[in-house]
DNA sequence: CACTTTTTGAGGTACGTTCCTCAAAAATGA
DNA sequence: TCATTTTTGAGGAACGTACCTCAAAAAGTG
């Protein structure tokens, strides 16, 4: 049997109420007494039952997490995710609230966060560009005990609890391996589409993919990033142009967004399934198109652990309990025609495929 | 808030007693007034509480978790990621216990099962051949009302409640196109080792793995599978004897375990490097063999997650639960020297790499 | 020393559920 | 209709924790 919080007042030779007081920081406490208390928690290995707590305290959690207001299945999937997710067993006694604000307008995105923090918080995931009000938005929001947690992009300047999201320059390596491979030995150009060079995940990914192709593919020349700005008409546009004025490119590497523009690109181009396309994030589009052979490998991360990753993460942090980091590692999945999984929802009622 | 128990009593206007007994299925009740609970239950969208459950009755689960004793540095990563996932949150009044048996020898493994069920089981998570013996025990548990799942070889024969592991024809598949990929244009024969025919799972990747090399991969030509028998000097043995009298290898699938052995096998064949090698599982060796080299890639499953998943579907099974479809899916891991991550555990203390 | 302030103890109620007892009410049988 | 059986109600205690009050004890102050 696990000990409980009388075993304790027993071992440290005080009474429940001042175990009580240690134990959720009430004040009028000697120092000498909460390190009784402390070292008698030590001794009998005492863990706090958080299910009798949050039933005693009836304690409802307000989170928050903010994304990007942009059109991209990706997106939609995720928040498809995290409303499956606030749904869940996971999500007891907890209040999930979603704010979208646009990518390019920090201060709009600042001025959404507001919105909610007139009842404090107790954690905010964050999907955002790195800008200095991003930025500060974090420090207030730690300030005044939020716990927060950067979504997909990580926030590696502000003081983020935790990154909820795949290790970007690995994935990027792991393109690069497979496309390199997947083209052989010929020579040849290869373009890398991105959605915009201020996104620190893209920035990565562009940087593991450029690392791997200088060491381990020299017969592959890889062209400036195109940036689509997730926008699939100036996709279509600037990937068709690309295509045109350079000659010679045998694969296309879609580090962001705008996988249709590519798709929509190449075959107006007339060469579909004759470049090896590598893309990350499994939508309808990337599914449809790595059937149908138009993409050779996707390089994805599972929203439904996303979801439910930063879930835990704020979770634990406001409690101030330990993750398991094996848990909430996202991992970077190889998608490829064969290991598909046929029952995932092809609508954006996503069902994550894995956790 | 979320209806209780009162709320269903005043809803159905019967009293707290009833609702109980209706709720935990306690003789005495007609049936209209079943129906009445039972409508109210509906009507208010009732829920019951499962951590005030569990304190009331102050439940402690019992699951059993069998595995081969084979000396395999898999099987060793599993039963550390179980003891794991056993002092994690997720084990909360779980009594998890682990018991070994012999592959071979199914009448000991129902023995083996047998010490434990002086108690009843409420759980019992189970990696073993697909046998008769296996099959019986699987029907007997079941019908003392012990959840069942079958562990990373399923036993669709049984009535085992769940299967958790990966899709094996699919993570053949994925082996097989990557492989098949690597290689290239270039003609050869292609080396499948399995641990052995018996196992389903080896059954279900060779299949898979076949079936892509036939559509996809006419250079190449497969060759009978080599049995090692998860024995690390046979593996040896009959590798090196195949690869000299089959010339033209030029590439291996290693099914099953033995990668020491086969990588071993290689080196001793002078062509380590020279062939694409893709094998199965994360573990010390493969690790090192992709960091070195001397293999591809590598389809991992997450030990980890494997636990965690077992763990949290027995619970749901006993508690008649509906579980999460996308968080139990436990998906294929591609693993190249690129993507592999640098902090997880070499040791067989593997604190799985994700969820 | 008396006095104030700080620290501690004892006790209670609550959370949502389980499980128990005992009595009252309703349904059933003769 | 009365006796018997079945069904229901009312109430309480418990699980481990949080949070409250009030009084008592200890520590610190002059």
């Amino acid at each position: 049997m696990r000990p409980t919080v009388n075993d304790i007042a027993r071992q440290a030779g005080v009474s429940l109420a001042t175990v009580d007081r240690v134990l959720n920081a009430r004040p009028g406490v000697r120092e000498k007494t909460i390190t009784a208390v402390n070292d008698a928690i030590a001794t009998l290995g005492y863990i706090r039952n958080v299910a009798a707590a949050n039933l005693a305290r009836q304690r409802v959690y307000r989170f928050l997490f903010v994304l990007p207001n942009v059109q991209s299945q990706f997106v939609l999937a995720l928040q498809a995710a995290i409303a499956e997710a606030a749904r869940g067993p996971l999500a007891d006694s907890c209040e999930v609230m979603v704010v979208t604000a646009p990518l390019r307008d920090p201060h709009a995105l600042v001025r959404a966060v507001d919105e909610f923090r007139h009842t404090p918080l107790d954690g905010c995931a964050i999907m955002a560009h790195e800008t200095p009000d991003v930025r500060d938005l974090i420090i207030r929001l730690r300030g005044e005990g939020t716990a927060v947690v950067s979504l997909i992009t990580d926030q590696p300047q502000a003081p983020r609890d935790h990154f909820v999201g795949i290790d970007n320059e690995a994935a990027g390596r792991t393109a690069g391996v497979l496309l390199g491979r997947f083209v052989g030995e010929k020579p040849g150009k290869v373009a890398v589409v991105v959605s915009s060079m201020q996104a620190r995940d893209m920035v990565e990914r562009r940087l593991g993919f450029d690392r791997v192709m200088a060491e381990r593919f020299p017969n592959l020349q890889v062209l400036p990033s195109i940036e689509g700005h997730d926008d699939r008409d100036l996709t279509v546009q600037i990937v068709t142009a690309s295509l045109a004025s350079h000659k010679g490119v045998v694969a296309i590497y879609v580090a962001g967004a705008g996988t249709g523009g590519v798709t929509e690109a190449l075959q107006a181009s007339q060469i579909a399934g004759r470049l090896v396309v590598v893309a990350h994030e499994l939508t309808p589009h990337t599914r449809a198109a790595l059937l149908d052979g138009s993409i050779d490998a996707v390089i994805a991360q599972d929203v439904g652990h996303l979801a439910r990753s930063a879930l835990r993460v704020l979770k634990a942090k406001t409690d101030r309990l330990r993750i398991d980091a094996g848990q909430e590692q996202i991992n970077i999945t190889v998608l490829l025609r064969e290991n598909l999984n046929p029952h995932a929802g092809d609508t954006t009622t996503v069902s994550g495929p894995r956790d």
